[in-house]
DNA sequence: TATTGCGGTAACCATTTGGTTACGAAAGGA
DNA sequence: TCCTTTCGTAACCAAATGGTTACCGCAATA
């Protein structure tokens, strides 16, 4: 699919999060919007490389582009980024915890 | 290594949580403790595959284990979320960007 | 119309990943 | 002491991943 229309499923979303290159791509489109050519000038891999990683964050819609002229420009979206700050709510609860349960739950059983 | 001291690199915590396996474990501990066995139990993946996703849990700090007998105990730690939660911080501010930003800067290239 | 530049994709390759089975080490109990 | 249970790891395998080069389509321009 070409651009997706729904939310990305959090699979998606953590997949394309997992490459460091994907990661420095939203860091650069955090500055301003950027060609393809642009993007891929920023790294040692070709091109091509870039454009196969800008499918993956187009697909997790983490970026979205637009034709202009000969080029393409693309364009951080960042509201599916919600979804991994959601994931990130069920376990707040457990920051603070205090590590010494598990020793505590060891020491008990002997 | 055996048990990260410091801290796990960004790149490894989100490579970590980028399998859908290695987060239904980190949910499962989320309720309580428990042994290798018993996570495995809840999945159709051979105890083995869910070792080997242990360690790499292990390796990104989520997960602290001790010796219970002949049995291993495992518990989550969720204080290395704190990092993702700091890198989503970064993007925090586009998250409500208007997305006719884009559109209307190729408008104007016309 | 012919040419140039940008970018997507096909084809291919090496490495990594996630799974399996087989085996061995360590602790507990008969 | 011997047997059982639990778990890690080695060895192996298929599929996915991330990279390359080559090629093609399309828009702008001479």
């Amino acid at each position: 699919m070409p651009t997706a229309t729904t939310h990305p499923s959090t699979d998606d979303l953590f997949k394309a999060l997992a490459d460091p290159t994907r990661r420095e791509i939203l860091a650069l489109l955090r500055e301003r919007s950027r060609s393809v050519g642009d993007l891929a000038a920023n790294f040692y891999t070709s091109r091509p490389a870039i454009s196969k990683h800008l499918r993956i964050l187009r697909d997790a819609a983490l970026v979205k582009d637009a034709r202009s002229g000969t080029s393409r420009l693309c364009e951080l979206d960042a509201a599916p980024l919600k979804q991994i700050e959601a994931w990130l709510g069920d376990y707040k609860r457990f920051w603070d915890h205090s590590l010494t349960r598990l020793k505590a739950h060891v020491e008990r059983q002997r």
